[in-house]
DNA sequence: ACGGATGTTCGCGC
DNA sequence: CGCGCGAACATCCG
């Protein structure tokens, strides 16, 4: 689930569903999600309180309770937020937050890589998950200067480079697979070969794909309410190789790029 | 049944 | 300190 557009996505919806309502009763399961906090401090510190306010940057999640309570929420490779009423909980919900009328918020997450820490709200600008994040291509924008001094000061292939939290907060594979597409340049260039010219383009391609994902996802949350996988792939290239490039009609190809599986066309993007 | 998966972090070696 | 690589985490899905 989890890049900038989605969880753009989920800001949205926990901001729909509890913006401003109480938590009547909070439970956790001691797993490995509370690394650097405690199930207990969840538990005992947000039944009474308020959400106030939800912040994301990058890919992090920072919600404000009442009382200066902060619960920051990483969603790792496969958490999910979800919103049920009544029934028996949800598969693989590792903690959740009773509201009144009977909804319950979950926190789903099959392979334990999220991150939930309770914290004080006012810190939570300064946990190390957000503090050493770079510029948030929605919050900030993107100074193509400043990313071109990056490419330029290192020697790691574009698409690392792009994956880099330090660099853009935000981007995973996915997001920077399709924008390296639209932008046209190949994942394994050295960034420190793109001109400042093809930086401008990937900045725009940058903006254009996460702007493309947030409109597809959202649409179809909105249709299923309970957001459920399995529809199709809405990706231009990301898990299409050997499929015919939407351009130019060319056999995608895939190779691996900093430990991650990297789809482009092998015309449209040479090397 | 096997291989891969939207993320992060750690250890190892150069 | 930079960087590449592989592994680990735990489960699901095609």
């Amino acid at each position: 689930m989890p890049e900038l557009p989605e969880v753009e996505l989920a800001a949205r919806s926990l901001r729909r569903w509890l913006g401003g309502r109480v938590v009547r009763g909070a439970t956790a399961e001691r797993t490995r999600i509370f690394r650097s906090s405690d199930p207990a401090r969840f538990e005992r510190d947000l039944p009474g309180k308020r959400l106030e306010g939800v912040e994301r940057r990058g890919k992090v999640l920072l919600l404000r309770f009442s009382g200066g309570i902060g619960l920051l929420s990483h969603l790792g490779m496969t958490g999910k937020w979800v919103l049920r009423r009544g029934g028996p909980p949800p598969r693989h919900s590792r903690a959740s937050l009773g509201l009144d009328g009977g909804e319950v918020l979950h926190y789903l997450d099959p392979r334990l890589f999220g991150k939930l820490s309770i914290l004080p709200a006012d810190r939570l600008g300064q946990a190390e998950e957000v503090r050493s994040l770079g510029p948030d291509p929605l919050i900030d924008g993107i100074d193509p200067d400043a990313l071109h001094d990056w490419f330029r000061r290192t020697r790691r292939q574009v698409k690392v480079v792009l994956m880099d939290q330090r660099v853009l907060a935000g981007l995973g594979n996915i997001q920077a697979t399709e924008a390296l597409f639209l932008a046209r340049l190949h994942p394994s260039r050295p960034a420190s070969s793109l001109s400042r010219e093809e930086t401008a383009r990937l900045v725009g391609a940058i903006s254009d794909s996460i702007r493309e994902t947030l409109e597809k996802e959202g649409a179809s949350e909105e249709l299923t309410y309970v957001e459920e996988p399995g529809g199709p792939n809405p990706f231009l290239v990301y898990g299409r190789t050997g499929q015919p490039c939407p351009r130019c009609g060319s056999t995608l190809e895939s190779e691996s790029i900093g430990g991650r599986t990297s789809v482009f066309c092998p015309r449209c993007q040479p090397t």
